[in-house]
DNA sequence: GGCATCAAAATTGGCGCCAATCCAGAAGGA
DNA sequence: TCCTTCTGGATTGGCGCCAATTTTGATGCC
């Protein structure tokens, strides 16, 4: 919720996107035009767009004449994301294990140790930043842009601080586990357990 | 490209996307504010938001003061589309074999009827009705809402048009075909094989 | 005859105003 | 004291106007 130069709608989109994303803006706040406008300085126009926007992503909810609210995420649908995100990343793993080289690997490993430091004695912010970009950087040489973008889109549907709610230490623990096995795995070029990890990855209550 | 009552932006944007995936409006189209406005009795208003979002789609690009005009889909993107979701239908079969009962089936088999006989003497339109029907019945019991409204989405993302382009009377009967076998495999639960006509369902050139 | 230049028309795109509607709090009655 | 009704304030949401920019068509020059 920070002020700053005014903001296009793409803009706004980002950063209400982000501030649900680590529930600086939590399930059911109201979110005024009027307030909006004056903290990202923005036209009242831009920020319906915006608003508008983020209610096609099912992020917010959108009520005739009363205004928009942070939709509320019923743990049935985290699930179904969840699980929709792990088929796809199942696959793409198989697209990828073949693609990256040494290089990638290396900056994987810096990314899951930023990762694993960071769950120890770093922010939710600084969590998400670094698994974002260990997942960034897996699936950059994936050929399948559509699906590399779709699995972007799917992360952005459930905020995070959905996901960490009921995440215990020791889950995420696992899941920076978790970053360190896929690195193995695609050393030694092993797409059955890989794909295994990706799925558990992906599933487990509180998957990064 | 009719005239109706006064439509709405989601309106709008269901014309729209329909009149660009039967390819009334074929890529590179320019589509200009003033007209569209006049062709669907809509304000100026609705029909930014419409055209914005069918720019979030992909399916329109946008050009500053220029106008917004029907995006063109290389076969790059095309191929990836339908591998993602190839991906998705497979994992969605598995999902819905054991849910599938015999009304459901029987429901599927008039429809995959219905999509054979518009091949031979039906339009475009009737195909991809029929076509829809299909998938939606064999989706209808689907758990997982969240995939199956990705699933259609991707459907969305390129225009029948596009794909049919390419399309021999041979292939389209090969997809017909697909339909009665999907139906007599998920009556024998035989989950592998299903799994593998779906994916050649999805992948071929022409996959409806 | 072809090409560059220029002016007029058309189109896009943004901003502000104002009506319609809803919520909160005060006033009145049981 | 609690419930109902009414009024004032605030918010949403739509419509229209106008500036900025591009395109088109005409004119003049090479």
């Amino acid at each position: 919720m920070q002020a700053a130069a005014p903001a296009r709608t793409r803009d706004l989109v980002r950063l209400l996107e982000t501030d649900i994303h680590l529930g600086r803006l939590g399930a059911g706040s109201w979110l005024r035009q009027i307030d909006l406008e004056a903290a990202y300085n923005a036209t009242r126009l831009d920020i319906r767009q915006a608003l508008d926007r983020l209610v096609e992503k099912r992020l917010v909810r959108h009520i005739a004449r009363r205004g928009y609210q942070v939709e509320d995420f019923d743990p049935a649908r985290v699930a179904q994301v969840m699980e929709t995100r792990a088929v796809l990343e199942v696959a793409a793993a198989a697209l990828v294990i073949d693609r990256l080289d040494d290089a990638a690997l290396a900056t994987m490993q810096l990314h899951a140790e930023a990762f694993a430091r960071a769950l120890e004695a770093g922010t939710v912010e600084d969590q998400e930043a670094a698994n974002i970009a260990f997942h960034t950087t897996m699936l950059a040489p994936c050929p399948n842009r559509e699906m590399v973008d779709l699995l972007f889109d799917l992360r952005a549907r459930v905020p995070a601080a959905v996901i960490r709610r009921r995440n215990t230490m020791d889950l995420l623990r696992r899941g920076a586990d978790h970053h360190f096995a896929i690195i193995r795995l695609v050393r030694a070029r092993d797409l059955p357990a890989l794909q295994q990890v990706m799925r558990e990855h992906n599933l487990s209550p509180g998957a990064p």
